[in-house]
DNA sequence: TCGGCCGATAGATAAATGCTATTAATTTTG
DNA sequence: CAAAATTAATAGCATTTATCTATCGGCCGA
């Protein structure tokens, strides 16, 4: 029964009666018998059937967040009793917004020192992806912006605030001053991230509500390949305060406050809401409240 | 394997393969292999086996937890599907307190007049029973006392404040009078409910803290019994406000108010910690809320 | 219209589930 | 204290279920 919901889980993700197979490791045969195993036990066509996988009837749907749920509960169960006997095991699997991986570290490194046995598993996913992957249960927790666009059924342990900085070499416009505006950045040629990811929609708007506008000279998904543009003193950058940080900036590079407004985003941990939380997941939230009190003082 | 769990629930109610197996409709082998099952899927040991059965593991204990919600969901998921195609139906098994048994007709009334094919099956329990058949799922829902003792996972709706009333009848020793202290009561012989039910005990303690005691003449575990004698002008007793008007009291016979002090107890309505909820249990909760307030007015 | 992709179907085989009958270990009873 | 009864585990067998390989039929795009 749980096998076959994890079917149905799985072809919600992959959209694709094969590949669904694939990633459950049966043949495709089987899924497809699975899934009309359960059609019969429901009594309810569950998916739009043509020639190709056509999505969910709305019965299908419905049986889609229960089918989380119990999936989602039966794996739990399970690591919660390997936890009982062999202590905190297992994989974490984490998503992070690109500007936060820097943060992850943060988390990671005393996880790890409390929890030696536990292997971490890092995607670097837009915000919406991340949101997606925690509903497919396909990762155990997010890092990512909280209290803007809507969520679903996770818990939220707030992390730290984004404080936005114009990362420039000092002898660049405005490379010699000590707050630059808004306006003031929207004349400069950017590098910043691509028009998916959340952070570069926030800054397209923070420049849009100057006046302004982006029109960046160079994009990219990889917060890597920003930094070491920015790093060779030739491009300008916005980024987050944490991530100039962490990264190290070295002369003549600076990370110059950008106010006017002085911006603000809240990032924070994003978990599914299950009562109790598996094992390693409870640890990670408890990790992350450390973490969020410790930068609060 | 969620039939695998519903066997270890089966154990945790019965305590015993044999019954346990009956009660799933399996032979007692069956059962067994089940659960020793589970117990290679786990790695674990969940039940402490000797000629007997002896109760769980604490890994035993804590799958049991897990067993109940997964359970609980993949029945609720089935008539979640039935109810989107054939509209509510099915049977909602409610237990009630004796002393608020009378009031189950004015949430099953109104109930049935919106949703004609779910039928019912009412159970009279006492408080830590209903508490249990919930736990255990083979109930849907409860109507007992609230507030008082702690209980566990569940979602309350209060529906009721209980008053109690001196029944007796006008030529008997305190019949002439407008209100009774529980002073008085406490030397009047009475019918009283059995020491196992709730409202007895809550009964015991407002005679004791007025310095009395409780020494009924009879005792009984049912309210019709104690009615029916009551009826008879012969015989006095301690009932709610509620179902002394119900119930429909003529002459010679009177409820008296007891003061000093107008002792007051919330019943509600208590189902499962589940969301969503079930479809006809998610009714119900409409419906207490509904009469909740129309009394509150 | 043809080739390729996709999901359903058929048939064979392996795995699981469940039953009856029996056994082993206790506990109860006479 | 021995016989009977109770309880759960085990063995062996039958049935059902699950899964695989191979293949078919529909549909889309070239």
């Amino acid at each position: 029964m749980i096998d076959k919901l994890e079917f149905l889980l799985a072809l919600a993700r992959e959209k694709h009666f094969g590949r669904a197979a694939d990633a459950c490791g049966v043949t495709q045969p089987t899924l497809s018998a699975g899934v009309k195993h359960l059609e019969e036990q429901m009594g309810v066509l569950l998916v739009k059937r043509g020639s190709r996988f056509q999505g969910f009837t709305p019965e299908g749907e419905r049986v889609l967040e229960w089918a989380r749920r119990i999936v989602g509960d039966s794996r739990a169960m399970r690591e919660d009793i390997s936890a009982l006997r062999h202590g905190l095991s297992g994989r974490l699997r984490i998503a992070a917004i690109p500007t936060a991986l820097a943060m992850v570290a943060a988390i990671t490194t005393p996880y790890r020192d409390r929890h030696p046995n536990v292997q971490f598993t890092i995607y670097s996913r837009t915000s919406l992806e991340i949101l997606e992957l925690l509903e497919n249960l396909e990762i155990d927790a997010g890092i990512t912006y909280i209290g803007n666009e809507p969520i679903g059924r996770v818990s939220i342990v707030p992390l730290y605030q984004e404080h936005y900085r114009l990362v420039t070499s000092a002898d660049a416009p405005l490379g010699d001053r000590d707050s630059v505006t808004w306006a003031e950045v929207s004349q400069v040629p950017l590098c910043l991230l691509t028009p998916d990811m959340q952070n570069r929609r926030i800054i397209n708007r923070l420049l849009k509500s100057a006046g302004g506008e982006s029109r960046p000279t160079l994009e990219s998904d990889s917060m890597i390949l920003l930094f070491s543009h920015v790093r060779t003193g030739r491009w300008a950058s916005v980024m987050p305060e944490k991530i100039a940080q962490t990264l190290g900036l070295t002369e003549p590079i600076r990370a110059i406050p950008i106010v006017e407004p002085d911006a603000v985003q809240t990032i924070g941990l994003v978990v599914p809401q299950r009562e109790p939380m598996t094992p390693t997941t409870a640890a990670l939230v408890a990790e992350a409240r450390r973490i969020s009190s410790s930068l609060a003082t």
